[in-house]
Order: C-alpha cells, then structure tokens, then sequence
DNA sequence: TAGATTGTTAATCGATTAACAATC
DNA sequence: TAGATTGTTAATCGATTAACAATC
C-alpha cells in the first residue's frame, strides 16, 4: 500500500469493491481480476485497475488479486479495522434507526450514545439516550470526534457549534441544510435531497420520453 | 429556464441553493446574488453563477436575481411542484423511518405505502405495510415508477428484479450493495459506507497530525 | 458615473479513458 | 508459447476557474 494522496472519487469507490469482494460465496475462486471486479460493478476496467494499484499491495498477471488480501488492503486503507468512536445528536425516528443499526460495525463505527433535548426514551439497543447537558462532559472524558447529527434543519447548525466546542471534528449531517464549520472540520452530507433529485430528473425525463 | 443538458454535478448542487434560499427569514432582501449564494455555502462564485444561469429565468446585474423566481425555478427544474409516488420495500427500522419522515413532501415525493415480507404493523403514520404479494397489483393499478429499497443486502436483488417487473424505473436503494439493472433503470445509492469512508479517511488524518 | 453583478468565452485543472509494454 | 492481466504513460474528456465585456 503506497501513502499516495488518494482523490475524493476514488475513496468513494473503494467501499463498493469491498462490499463486493466480501458478499463472493467462499467457494469461489480466490483471486479476483480487476476486469472481473469492473464487470460486476458496471465500471471501466481500467478505473478499477488504477484504484486497486493506489491501496493494494499488487496483483498477478493473467490471475488477479487474492481476494483475501484485496479486502484487507482495502478495509485498513479505509480505516475499518480499528473502530472510530461516534456519538449521535437527534433521537428522533431517523435518529433512533440509525442507534438501533447494527450494520455499522462493519465499517468500523461504534455509536456510543444518543443525546436529544428531550429524550423521550433511556435507551435504545442498548445505547443511552441523554439530555444534551450532558453532551460536553461525555465527548470530552471519551475523546470523540465523530458525530451524527439527525435533529430538524432549524437546529443543525447550532447542534454544529456546539459539538465543535466539544472537540468533534467529523460530522455527519443528516440534516438538510448547509453546516458551516472551520477549515480543519469535516462535514459529510447525507442529504436525502440531493438523492431524489437525481432520481426525480430521470423519471421526469422518462415519462417524457413515453409521450 | 433553457432546456439544455444539465450534468449530474451540476444537478446534485442545486437542493443546496434552493434549501438555502428557502431557509431564509421573510424580512430578509427580496434579491439574492450569487455571490451572496456562493459566501453563504462556502463555494465559487462562478460556479453558483453558472449553475443558476442553466435553471434561471436570468438575474439582473448589481441587484442579483429575484428570491422568489429562484426558489420557483428552481423547485420547477427538480421536479418539486408534481409530486412523485413511490413505494418503499422492507419496514425494518429504517424503512418505518423514511415511511414516518414528513419533509419529503416538501421534495415532492409521495411515499405511498410500504412492503414486508413479514410485516409486523400494519401501518406507520397512516402508511399501510402490506405483505409482498400484494406489490405488483399495487404497482400496476397505481403506476408507480419510483420504489425505496430499504431491505438487508442479501434480499436487495431479488427485490430489484421484482420491482422492476412491476414497472418501476426509479429504485433509491439504501442496502449497501451494487443492485445489477437494465440501462434504462436509474438506481440512485444513498450509502452510508461511502460517507463512512470520507469522515474515516479524515478523521484519520488528523489523529496523525497531532503526532 | 462608478461599481457590483450578470453572463460568456478562454484557460486550467483533474479525472477518465485509451494505448501499450511487462509479466506470468 | 499465447493470451489474459497488471501497471504505466499518453490522450481525451469534462468540470472548474479565471478573465472580461455588458449592464443596470
């Protein structure tokens, strides 16, 4: 694995090969080409080969990649093998899926607890809900820097400030809204909107078709 | 509004404008430039000026565009004002989220019940949850195009396949899988292990600058 | 008028794709 | 060996940014 500087789009293809590579029955071959990969995915051969070579340790000629090696050359690039601590802000029902999701540990994130202005339960799978006074004191006696944020738009960027204070430096915002924060912050949108556009665009445009 | 090509870039950047534009107070300027767009969302200002002119009637030089118009333009290009049906498959827990969350229809879209394979409710904020069989009747008598997967990977497939059996041309998947479509099907992946990986890579970083 | 802003044309940048030598 | 595949270098493509004339 080379510590080349890695661009944005290709970290973002990396979670689809992974998630690939590890749904393969165990009775299948234990090398994978790059072509092979590229053709399940429905994307340029040569793309996958060149986001391979940036994470992994190389493959052979004329066979491929060991599968074995590939998933873990690409889940320590991604950082999945030691678990990132996280905490959510927003018990609401979106919140409270997100608690409950027992996926994430696959990626490496541990959700530690939940804080809501008004917890109307004291926990969920096991995760405790607190009130947010609470909140300053927890992030800064476990150290976390990740946070989820999942309350309504019109309280997201105070929720942001705040969490910032408390030494978070990773957000993950499911708030539809723009979150401003200081350079050194990181802010990842999983806006929903953004999502249905796309998705709205094409279904227009398919019904148009039809006339 | 030119009815020119618009790229997918350029498409997943406009709900931003248009959130922003909306969350503004009442009292604030009737005229929005995109300079003032771009200060407020942390981007170029001719990227923003470029982006508008492709969706907009056209601003006027020294005051900016009409907020109104924009908001207008910009809803109609996205599909807002005619709202899309759509039904989700697999009520887990996040599936009775999306199904319970109201502010999609500020986005246009109408889910209009969901699907089980074993239903454990029969509804989530008067949203019916039927067993499977009853999807293709439903699909076909309502003549839905768009559909949420919201199921465990392993059953995404399978679903995908059934779904656009029944007609729908739009699938929002939400399992962390490559779902295999025909080309005139678009499937949008809101995945999470992607955003994952971008707040993981950079909370990386920073751990390693402090050393 | 002067200056902020629009809208457009040209230059730059980065990512994707094509071409090809090296390898097993 | 022949052919599939890797890995790299060069060409193409598209998107972003810079420059600038037009406008109110």
């Amino acid at each position: 694995m080379k510590s080349k500087e890695i661009s944005k789009v290709v970290l973002k293809r990396l979670p689809s090969y992974l998630a690939y590579l590890k749904s393969l029955p165990d009775d299948a071959s234990p090398y994978m080409s790059a072509t092979g990969l590229a053709n399940a995915l429905g994307m340029g051969e040569v793309q996958v080969r060149k986001d391979l070579a940036l994470v992994s340790s190389g493959g052979r000629p004329k066979i491929g990649y060991l599968r074995e090696n590939l998933i873990e050359d690409i889940s320590q690039f991604l950082g999945y093998d030691n678990t990132t601590d996280a905490i959510l802000v927003g018990a609401g029902k979106l919140g409270q899926a997100l608690l409950g999701y027992s996926g994430f540990a696959a990626y490496g994130l541990n959700i530690l607890a939940a804080f809501d202005a008004r917890p109307t339960t004291a926990a969920i799978d096991g995760k405790d809900i607190f009130s947010m006074d609470k909140l300053e004191g927890f992030c800064r006696s476990r150290k976390v820097l990740m946070a989820i944020i999942t309350v309504p738009a019109e309280y997201a960027q105070e929720i942001c400030d705040k969490l910032i204070a408390c030494g978070i430096k990773g957000i993950w915002n499911f708030a539809p809204i723009h979150l401003d924060v200081p350079a050194n912050i990181l802010v990842q949108n999983e806006n929903m909107a953004t999502s249905l556009a796309v998705l709205s665009m094409h279904l227009q445009a398919q019904i148009k078709e039809k006339k």
